[in-house]
DNA sequence: CCGTGTGAAATATTTCACAGCC
DNA sequence: GGCTGTGAAATATTTCACACGG
């Protein structure tokens, strides 16, 4: 993906496992299971839980311990053999590669039900993320006050997202519009120097290879669902029995 | 994952190559850009595209061709060689795979802004999913009306689950609560008989193992894009620059 | 020729299993 | 004795590159 830096590491300075941070180059699997280790971490320092062992906490997870284990130890090593994890150490330390130890602006294209949705989410905040605009093009919607999940926030034009990315207010750009706006919000969003874009439009978008794009489409998770879910009728009733196959199905 | 059944396919009945169909066990990773294909597939026949190449294809999808030709292979041979794939057929082929072809009812539980938002997400009618149940717990929401994808909705009971369910109406549970109440209306879906369930909530939710349960968690995609946004950071401003590394910066 | 379909190679991720340390 | 950290093995996924058919 990324194809214009090295990213293999050096391999001569670690090895010697004396020497950690610098060992850059976490694994995309594992990034992505970071922010769930942290939001179960912070529930068990706030219920006062001291320290946990990785089956413990890879059982409040969903995840198998020894994947917990391999995951952790891209970070360091952080735990103490015999006992388990120091759980505000590991939390901070989780908090601190995800970036989550300083705040993020996030500026959301797009004030329609999705977008309204997005601000108003609990889940954002307490993570550190904070929507500083909320804008649409629609001109009857502009002005109009939304529910945050802090304080309030009026809706602005899209005229005023440079302001918001110059200012340093703006880190990170979310498209809530229609699929067929998306790919004009995101040339806009990246032209106003954000790096760093989340999608929520049903489209396939193209950014230039130093932005970091990610996507999150809700109907793509329930398509997924649906193809288990005729997988499992068609288990259960095989229309017609073409050879043999018979004897794995036991129900 | 699934540990009840035999995983692999008997491995003498394909092999040849002439029977496909009964091939079974598409990887996840390709169950997982089949709505992709599947989105871009309508839109081109939508437009009158009558073949399309799995280069120019890819390039629509994001994807490499390569990983596009492999992943079409799991589902049969549905191109043309020195041609390409007849759009309308493909498109429908992975309709058919996806269990597209006939309409799913979903029932989404949790009635605030998420739930409210996902009733009236376009994409989801347009994929032959119709929401057949919006529920809440709070008394004083239910009976309002929601505006939907198509017609209407009333805000309905959790009680009305059950009802919902044994009708036939509902296939698939959606989880639009807050975290604290998302493994008990989870443990609620799987009793009144749900086996699909995509879950909205912050949670980590336990289920039986033959619930496929898949989770849209809004907050880990941003905490994702915030590690790739300070490590930009920490890769043009490094705060001391212990050893070597710096011949890797150019900027 | 052209572009699909696919073995084989290269990577990435997960799991195993145990040495090492508290 | 218990639990972490990690090499090595097992799987899964992606990429390569080319034989084959239209």
């Amino acid at each position: 993906m990324s194809a214009s830096r090295p990213t293999a590491v050096p391999a001569s300075i670690e090895g010697s496992g004396s020497l950690r941070s610098l060992v850059r180059e976490i694994p995309a699997a594992t990034v992505a299971r970071l922010p769930v280790y942290h939001r179960v971490l912070a529930a068990l320092e706030e219920a006062g839980t001291r320290t946990i062992s990785s089956e413990a906490l890879a059982q409040s997870c969903g995840v198998s311990s020894a994947k917990l284990r391999k995951d952790l130890s891209h970070l360091g090593s952080y735990g103490t053999r015999g006992v388990g994890y120091d759980v505000p150490f590991l939390t901070y330390q989780i908090a601190r590669e995800l970036g989550l130890t300083q705040p993020w602006g996030v500026v959301i294209v797009g004030a329609g039900n999705l977008g309204q949705a997005l601000v108003s989410y609990r889940g954002f905040a307490s993570r550190g993320f904070r929507v500083v605009g909320l804008l649409d093009i629609h001109p009857d919607v502009i002005g109009r006050q939304v529910e945050s999940a802090d304080s309030g926030l009026q809706i602005q034009t899209l005229g005023d997202l440079e302001d918001l990315v110059r200012s340093g207010r703006a880190h990170i750009g979310v498209i809530a519009t229609p699929a067929d706006a998306a790919q004009d919000v995101c040339d806009r969003l990246v032209a106003a120097g954000l790096r760093s874009i989340l999608n929520f439009a049903p489209a396939v978008l193209s950014v230039p290879e130093d932005v970091e794009l990610r996507k999150v489409d809700l109907s793509v998770e329930l398509q997924i669902l649906a193809f288990h879910e005729q997988r499992r009728a068609d288990d259960h009733h095989p229309s017609q029995d073409p050879t043999s196959l018979g004897e794995a199905i036991n129900a």
